[in-house]
DNA sequence: ATCATGCAATTGGTTGGACCATTGATCCAA
DNA sequence: TTGGATCAATGGTCCAACCAATTGCATGAT
């Protein structure tokens, strides 16, 4: 027999409840972000409970990214927070940055093809007309620069997640992206990063927009292996200057 | 020219500090998951903060999952902790209805056959015993209650993302399942939900367990065509109902 | 001796009040 | 008009006490 599953009962929860009560407020007033909620001690006033739970409730959202704590000014909301929301934060071990990036390339590799794929599906003429925008945009900037530049590549990418007719996609590919990003800050030392992959994004579009579900995955994939090459490429070179 | 990025300066950041301390701490003690760590008020007495700031503190590794309070009991370590993590937060949006469940379905097929191709590659005896031991408990629960059991199915599916050798992938099909499960309390009048897809469990545990990355793939895209077609046959099913 | 009961210490959770540090607006003088 | 000084508002920190849940020990009955 399993175990009767009753404990729904919960006598005090304070923080939650701020967090509750909070998130309906939020709605109830429509605010949207960039607003300014009102203060600690208002809340704390209204909501009948110590400055001290308002601040630790308030904690929850800023470390979730919800909420913005600016001293001597306010707090002020980041994100749209609703009801139905899920809010989670991932966490990557740090220690070796070559073994985060890859893992955040695999993810990134799963979710791309997925991605492409469906777009390749569902795209309508208008979505199709701004990818290929996106598209010679980026090529004009890398042919004028001489090397990939990763806004107007982000850029591209992004049009093809918001033509996947799934938002989850997005989302989760810029997170991806952001975690990437930040131990980017020192380049491992490799040249030209990038540079191989720029063929792969004109074929992604030409399989999209011949609506071939499967070329267009098995390009994003090799788009992929490249960068994933790029990188092999410099942590090599960075182990033999550590011997050398 | 770009914003010359010269804002470094931080006067201070208590309870940053506070977290830091508490890393190295963790690390020079090499406490594991489940150790407890010292009492807020030794923490306060000896970082010689108040104790408020130790809480907050807390209060955010809470929120990441990190750590774990038990009233009257202490604080406990939950998951290891490394000096250089990099905690990103993510918010999806969802919805109760049909498409939204879809979606996290399409999101949860790119991950989960990327997770069982990598499981497949990289996976240990260890970790494959662990797995077919999941296999057996949940073969076990179906023949027992004559129907999939959620909770055996999700341990399951957790250990193959263990061993996938990245941890991203069980913290974002992690995401995926709590939306999904969020909207399941009221069964969209499915029955037997989930049966279909019994027999790929131990067809993905033979593949992974023959080092066959492709044929995993293959039977985990099979798995999750079960659930799209339950889901499906579910909002058929729903939409007739409202017609009559 | 063994087990149950209950008291007391420990520990996280909450409260209220005070003060510090930063910000932004207001006011005043040059 | 401009520049600086002042001051109120607001988040950040601190302190001391008490509440609530847990744990362990001691006491006592069996």
């Amino acid at each position: 027999m399993s175990q009767l599953r009753l404990p729904p009962i919960q006598t005090t929860a304070r923080d939650d409840a701020v967090l509750e009560a909070l998130a309906g407020f939020v709605q109830q007033e429509a605010l949207q972000p960039g607003d300014k909620l009102p203060t600690e001690r208002i809340l704390a006033e209204r909501l009948k409970v110590s400055r001290n739970t308002v601040r630790e409730a308030l904690t929850r959202w800023e470390g979730l990214g919800l909420v913005e704590r600016l001293q001597g000014s306010g707090t002020f909301l980041k994100a749209a927070v609703s009801p139905h929301m899920l809010h989670m934060p991932l966490t990557l071990a740090g220690g070796n940055d070559f073994a985060s990036l890859m893992q955040t390339l695999e993810v990134r590799r799963a979710l791309e093809a997925e991605a492409v794929s469906l777009c390749a599906m569902r795209t309508g003429p208008q979505e199709l007309d701004l990818i290929r925008r996106k598209l010679e945009t980026m090529e004009e900037a890398f042919h004028s620069r001489a090397g990939m530049s990763s806004e107007e590549d982000w850029e591209f990418h992004q049009a093809i997640y918001r033509a996947s007719g799934n938002p989850l996609f997005e989302q989760l590919i810029a997170a991806m992206h952001e975690m990437f990003h930040r131990f980017w800050e020192h380049p491992l030392g490799v040249r030209n990063f990038g540079h191989a992959s720029f063929p792969y994004h004109r074929s992604i579009y030409e399989r999209i927009a011949a609506r071939d579900a499967e070329g267009a995955r098995a390009e994003a994939l090799k788009l992929i292996a490249t960068v994933e090459a790029d990188l092999r490429r410099g942590e090599a070179a960075r182990n033999q200057a550590r011997q050398a």
